[in-house]
DNA sequence: TAAGTAAACGAACACTGTTCGCGCCGTGGA
DNA sequence: TCCACGGCGCGAACAGTGTTCGTTTACTTA
C-alpha cells in the first residue's frame, strides 16, 4: 500500500481541516446550545443548528449525548450552576432568611432572564435531577428551614417557590417573544391589549374595564416582587414564633 | 361537452360520501381537537390527526382556521368556559371572599385535570383573550375587589393566582405524563426519584436527604392547597380593614 | 342552464429528532 | 513495522410536523 508522495486531493484534505478541530465533546455541545439560545432562541435550537456551529453534522451529537431532552438537561443544569455560583457561600441567617429567600429568587430571575426563553425549557422539566439544580433546591430547603418552619411547609414552600420562579420567569419570555414574531415591540403589543380591554362591554366586564390600568402596569419587577412578597410572607406565618406575634394560625395542613 | 347518462365511476362515488357529511366547521374542528387531547395527550394532536377524524386532509382545515395556535387558543377557551359555566352565577361576598377565591381555583384545577396536559398549552398563551377566559379574569377580579384590596394588589393578585393555577396543574400532567413515555407508572417513578434524593452524599445535601419524605409526599390536593393558602393569606393581609387588626403592611410596592 | 364562488383536497415544501450503515482514523497488540 | 480493531464522524434516509399552492369539486345565484 505504499504509493509515492502525492499531494493530497482537495476533499481529504478538507476532511482533514474538518477532523483537525475535532473538539466534539459533551461539554463544547452543551455550550453551543446555550450560545444558540442565548443568540436566537429556544425555537432555534435544533440539532442541526447545534451541529452546524460545530461544523459537523447533526447525527455525529449522538456520539455524544443520547437525546435532545438529555442535551436540555445538560443546558439547564448549567445554568442553574451559574445562579449557585454567584456566590457560593451562603450562610443561612435566621434572623434573615426572608430577605435571603427573596435574594435568592431575585437571583435566579436573573440569570433565567439573561438566557432568552429558556425558562420555557425548564418549565417542562419534570423534577430537576442535575447536581447543581439539587445544589439550588438544597440551598433553598436551607434557607427554609433557618428561618424554623415545620418540615412540610418547607417541602411545599420551596416546590412553590420554585414553581413561582420558572413560570413567572417563563410568562415574561413569552411576553417579550411572542409579539416579536409578528414584528411589533412589547409596548404595542401591551398597548393593543390595553385598548381591547379598555374597550371591553362595559356591563358584562366591569371589573376588567375598571382595572385596565392596574393590570397592565409593569411586566417585570415590581410585578414579580408581588408575589414573591405573598409567597414568603405566607410561609412566615408558619415559622417558629419569635419575639411578640404568634405564629399559629388556623389551616390543617403543612403540619410538623 | 354533454355528455350520455353513465353509471357515476366509483371514485366519483365515494367523493360523494365524503362530500356528504360536509359537517366541516370552526365548531366541529375544535370539538374533535379536544377530543383527540382527551384521549391522546396533547403531543398526539396534530392537524392531520384532527383531519383524519374528519374524514378528510390537513388542508381542509385552514379554510376554516388560521393555524394551529389559533386553534388551541379556540380550544382553551372551550375550557375556559366549562370552568365558567359550572357556576353561573357567583355573588362575591366580602365576608367570604378568601374561600371563594379558593373554591373557585379548585375548580380550575379540576377542569383542567379533566384535559390531560392541556395545561401545557394554557402555559403558553401569553395573555389569554378569548370571551369566557376574559370571563373567569372577571370573575376573579370581583372576588378579590370584595375582599376590599387595593387595585394594584387586585390586578397583581389576580395574575399570581391565574399563574399559580396553570403552572401548577401543568407541573401535575407532566409527572403523570413524563413517567408513562417510558413504561412506568406514577408510583414506580417517585419511588425512583425518592431513592435517588436519599441516597445523595449527605456531606453535600444534608437537607435534601433529610427532607426526602416531606419532598416527596403527595402530588396532588394538599400540595396545591398549600400555595394556594399561600396566595390567598398573603392577599389577605392588603384587605380593608376589617374587625381588630390593621391591613397595614411595610410593603410599598401595590399601592392603591 | 351558465357563471361565479367558496370550500375541499392532494401534493409538495421546509423543517424536526433520530437511526442506519459505511468509512475513516488513532491506538494496542503481534 | 504492520495490522486489526473499535469508536467516532457523517451522509442519507425515515417518519413525523405545520403550512401553502394550484387545482378540482360542489353549491348558489342570475
Amino acid at each position: 500500500m505504499t504509493s509515492p508522495p502525492v499531494p493530497t486531493p482537495p476533499w481529504r484534505a478538507a476532511r482533514k481541516d474538518r477532523k483537525a478541530r475535532r473538539a466534539l465533546s459533551r461539554d463544547a455541545i452543551v455550550d453551543v446550545a446555550l450560545k444558540v439560545i442565548d443568540a436566537e432562541g429556544l425555537d432555534a435550537l435544533s440539532m442541526r443548528r447545534v451541529a452546524q456551529d460545530l461544523d459537523t453534522g447533526a447525527a455525529s451529537l449522538y456520539a455524544h449525548i443520547d437525546s435532545k431532552e438529555e442535551l436540555m438537561e445538560e443546558v439547564l443544569d448549567r445554568v442553574h450552576a451559574e445562579i449557585g455560583t454567584i456566590e457560593p457561600r451562603l450562610e443561612p441567617d435566621p434572623e434573615n432568611w426572608q430577605e435571603q429567600t427573596k435574594e435568592w429568587m431575585r437571583r435566579g430571575r436573573r440569570v433565567y432572564a439573561g438566557h432568552r426563553d429558556l425558562a420555557r425549557a425548564a418549565m417542562e422539566q419534570a423534577i430537576p435531577t442535575g447536581p447543581h439544580a439539587l445544589m439550588n433546591i438544597e440551598k433553598l430547603l436551607a434557607l427554609l428551614r433557618a428561618g424554623g418552619l415545620p418540615d412540610q411547609a418547607v417541602a411545599y414552600g420551596v416546590d412553590a417557590l420554585s414553581t413561582y420562579l420558572t413560570a413567572t420567569v417563563f410568562e415574561n419570555s413569552l411576553l417579550e417573544s411572542s409579539p416579536a414574531q409578528t414584528g411589533q415591540t412589547v409596548e404595542e403589543y401591551f398597548g393593543q391589549v390595553r385598548d381591547y380591554f379598555g374597550s371591553l362591554p362595559v356591563d358584562r366586564f366591569p371589573n376588567i374595564v375598571a382595572m385596565v390600568e392596574p393590570l397592565m402596569r409593569d411586566v417585570g419587577d415590581e410585578r414579580f416582587e408581588f408575589g414573591l412578597d405573598l409567597l414568603v410572607g405566607g410561609l412566615a406565618r408558619y415559622a417558629r414564633p419569635r419575639g411578640t406575634d404568634a405564629a399559629a394560625q388556623g389551616q390543617e395542613d403543612a403540619q410538623a
